[in-house]
DNA sequence: CTCCTGAGTTGAAACGTTTTAAACGACTCG
DNA sequence: CGAGTCGTTTAAAACGTTTCAACTCAGGAG
């Protein structure tokens, strides 16, 4: 049935007795070649083990049928499905997604971004750890079609699809306010994170549209946003002097926010008693927590579909113009703070 | 700087006044061309925007540097893990890794693979739905270096790289009976999952050993290893007349656990007191859990690593011999058994 | 002064596919 | 019986890269 190594459409041809361009009629345009010879042609190709060559193909036609994802941060659930999303779309326009991890460091996005572009792939989604890198944009000039997913610029250069983090963060701080909290913390960063920057400025506007003194909303920085750094700022918040002590914690994602309620547990503290926790993304482990945790919900895999759409978009259309398309989060209230 | 589309080596040559071997041996072996040319070729790419397409080099070449991760579910953290396992190994190597999802879904795994196999990927690496699949031996007749990650298969058709799921049963069951428990259930499925099935015998293998009875280890048969389907395994066994109702429950992973443990709690019932709960895997979000997850850990990482490691020593050594690699699991008893 | 050496460069061939225009019969119509 | 038509098949060119044998040209050895 099979073997071997390298059967090209040649060796079809010599071996159903018709020419190598009757044999690509038969792979591209099967209606255009008489039922025999197309059997016979079809047979030798099971016959000989034959495996169109991607490669010649895409060469050939100058661009592949495929298109990328470079995710910052493949352990991250919350990009996991943004990627299904991607997929989702994808599957429809017969495309495939590559999914690449940047795992959070520069270079390898970069690497990565730079192989595509050798790859020729329709497009590339990216959430980059820099939006500015100017890779970035040396990638789109030279014609590649490339989406922002989950981060914003400054400028409207790309297209990109987003999640009103102000507003999300609003809508945080709102609830803590609603439920009486007169301290709260703000547990987050690096700031240089865009996303990180707007939900504090979220939650600096509802603190202070609710007439709050500004010192009353503590801003607890951290490194990165995972669950071993939310243990760590639990510490620091456990270490504060009780009058100053914040009564609620707004955490700037769900790992955070999960890594802070394990150390609270741990640490006999009860949830949301001594401290009440909102997280962000809603990522499915936030309702099996400890404590079912409240968070500010992203329609991810929207998120991850809409920009499959906007890249392709962009790939056929040739008067093209880049748009923002900002989504709107969604709080979901769980026991972490309102005590079920 | 840069601009349009498609730019090649013969431009670059023509811009540079040099033939295109020359801008060949530029991008390949710098050291032959002086000096002077070199930086004149070099400016010359610069200026066009120059990027080598993949696809022509690869034809050329044979072969990719390419390798590939076909995951069975990309929400797992579990294969996120054993992801950037493979990812640490093929970086050593100079290799890039695309990363594809079935989503548990054999139509699309095998759509995956087709696309890989045109690709003239190095290898493939494979958490198969059906490790027995034809498509599988197919691929691997006609050449392609195949690695079945996490699924072991009766012949010794492939390399593969497994932990040994009858020690993770026996390990998990021993640990209750340990603690006392007299009848216990084992919440897993589809059986036709060779894991699953292994994990059961291990369990039975230590019940049997201990002596206890075998109606006393209760198979809770599940569709899918997610976390709603241990949210309603958790309904049954709440249904369970109180006599033949077990206080101690192992999971076939740590998502079923964690549905299994959300059910619980959301009844009312304590964990470990009213019910013990061991899982599989211990993913990071584990130890996060509402209790903190008594799990068995396998070695993820290690697990994709050796998987890169295996198809690579495929791919160059020519008198290859298939082996199969088997890791020990390892017990981490937390809250949820042990009661802290 | 000739021959050799070696560094640097060149031109052509090859990889496997798709596409296009042209060729080929067989058949019908006038 | 020649001209036109249609369905099928073919041959050749093209995509952009790498490789390899061949070539050029100084400079050094004999």
């Amino acid at each position: 049935m099979a073997s071997s190594r390298s059967v090209s459409v040649k060796d079809v041809a010599a071996a159903a007795g018709v020419s190598l361009g009757t044999v690509s009629n038969v792979l591209n345009r099967p209606d255009r070649v008489s039922a025999s010879t197309r059997q016979r042609v079809q047979a030798a190709m099971a016959e000989l083990g034959f495996v169109r060559n991607e490669s010649a193909r895409q060469l050939r036609a100058g661009t592949s049928r495929t298109l990328a994802y470079v995710m910052l941060d493949a352990g991250n659930p919350f990009f996991t499905d943004v990627a299904l999303g991607v997929e989702s779309a994808a599957e429809e326009q017969g495309l495939t997604v590559m999914l690449c991890n940047s795992a959070n460091r520069e270079a390898r996005e970069r690497a990565h971004v730079e192989l595509l572009e050798q790859q020729r792939v329709q497009g590339v989604l990216v959430t980059p750890v820099d939006p500015h890198a100017a890779f970035l944009d040396h990638l789109a000039a030279r014609g590649t079609p490339v989406v922002i997913v989950d981060r914003t610029r400054d400028d409207e250069a790309f297209c990109s699809v987003a999640v009103d983090d102000v507003l999300g963060g609003r809508l945080a701080v709102e609830h803590l306010i609603d439920l009486g909290h007169e301290r709260v913390a703000f547990v987050g960063g690096p700031v240089s994170i865009g996303q990180v920057r707007d939900r504090l400025r979220g939650a600096r506007e509802a603190w202070a549209d609710a007439g709050r003194p500004e010192e009353d909303l503590v801003v607890l920085e951290t490194d990165q946003l995972v669950v071993p750094e939310g243990r760590e700022a639990g510490a620091r918040l456990a270490g504060l002097a009780a009058r100053r002590r914040p009564t609620a914690a707004f955490c700037a994602n769900d790992l955070l926010a999960l890594g802070l309620l394990q150390h609270a547990i741990s640490t006999g503290r009860s949830v949301p008693e001594d401290l009440a926790i909102v997280g962000y993304d809603d990522i499915e482990f936030a309702a099996a927590a400890a404590v079912p945790l409240t968070s500010v919900r992203q329609p991810r895999h929207l998120l991850g579909r809409t920009a499959a759409e906007l890249v392709l978009s962009e790939a056929s259309d040739a008067d093209h113009r880049h748009q923002q398309v900002l989504f709107t989060p969604e709080l979901v209230a769980r026991a972490s703070t309102t005590g079920r």
